[in-house]
DNA sequence: CGTATTTAATACCGATCAATACAAAACATC
DNA sequence: GATGTTTTGTATTGATCGGTATTAAATACG
């Protein structure tokens, strides 16, 4: 259905969506749905009201493509965390992209989908569902590599894998929050490694 | 100097501002510190404008007052929690009490520190640096029960307790942004017993 | 070139924002 | 009862909010 070359007349549009929607991302990202006014989000993506309404739909439209970007390519990343042979390399892994990605210089802090929890959520309940099912697939990324753990033998046979799934994602949304409260990518990656060597029961002094 | 028998002319105000307090606090905790407007502050604490201007400054200094009420009860409770003398019992009262306290029926959902780290941090300098310390002073009391912990060989002697403190509390905020996505009080409390188990080495399906 | 079509830019809309001016009302003191 | 003082209620301020109407500019097609 996607008609890759589409005939189309009239004047072509002087920007690239994308790049204007990986802009809008940053700002929302920094000041949050509420904080984000169309003259901040106008400027950064370098368009007009116009343009962003007859590209984007509204504030609330363009909210969600935003999140839609930022969860696809969290979620990228994280899953190639978890991907790791060994629960231990996998977890470390996970932890450490975590830690990176909400202390990234390239890119505010914290974490997107976290931080829209207050301020975007009541504004719509779209915008809610929306955040709450991105939490529920990274639970479930999560959960299935648990699963996988458990029945390799690695993690113990009753281990509720649901529960630790649930854990495992409140340490990486506590780690976002820290980071936007100013923490540094050294302090939170040793409070991770700490996460990480509690669950897998090894010392704390590992590694 | 607090003087507390002041003689006072004029008028006497009609409503008790510890009062409204409360009421402007559940209003920036359920609608976060942007999207609570003036209108919904008045309504929900019986005052008009100028009383609540004269009373309690601005947005910004009524919305400090708040996180100073909400900070004084928040750690009585979870200082109560830590004073357990056995550590187990004070980590999982400690996880307990958050539980509870960001899915209470009675209160809005969530973590009113956590929430306003997006939103209302980024408005002022003041309202950051204020909600850094509420994290601090939480990370300070979970540090010191560690310590004294360890100090009785309850914990391994090498335990990192700066960044295990980091990462109690990282799984309390974690928690408190997952009670606010509408997660159930029950799930939250199967995954905070999940993280006290890990960080106690107890068996993952211990009690 | 002329027409149709799409985008870009400016200016503007009503609504709402936080914050106040002003005057009536309620007290203490004289 | 008159005066001074503080709080109350109402009405309003200028600024900013999200969203559009309108016109000029830039392309494709005939």
């Amino acid at each position: 259905m996607a008609q890759k070359t589409e005939k189309q007349n009239g004047r072509p549009r002087q920007f690239d969506p994308d790049v204007a929607l990986r802009a809008a991302t940053m700002v929302f990202w920094r000041k949050g749905y509420l904080g984000a006014s169309l003259d901040d989000l106008t400027d950064a993506m370098g368009i007009n009201r116009p343009s962003l309404y007859a590209t984007f739909g509204n504030k609330e439209a363009l909210f969600l493509s935003c999140i839609d970007l930022y969860d696809a390519a969290s979620a990228e990343l994280l899953d190639a965390a978890l991907a790791a042979p060994k629960i231990d390399e996998a977890l470390d892994a996970f932890f450490t992209a975590g830690v990176e990605g909400v202390t990234s210089r390239s890119t505010p802090s914290g974490c997107l989908i976290a931080c829209s929890l207050v301020g975007a959520a009541e504004e719509s309940d779209r915008i809610k569902s929306k955040l709450k099912a991105c939490m529920a697939s990274t639970d479930a990324a999560v959960r299935n590599r648990l699963k996988q753990a458990v029945k390799a033998g690695e993690l113990p046979a009753d281990t509720d894998v649901a529960a630790t799934a649930r854990m495992v994602n409140c340490i990486r949304h506590g780690l976002a929050l820290r980071a936007r409260a100013g923490e540094t990518r050294k302090e939170l990656a040793k409070a991770a490694r700490a996460a990480a060597n509690a669950l897998l029961g090894r010392s704390p002094r590992a590694t």
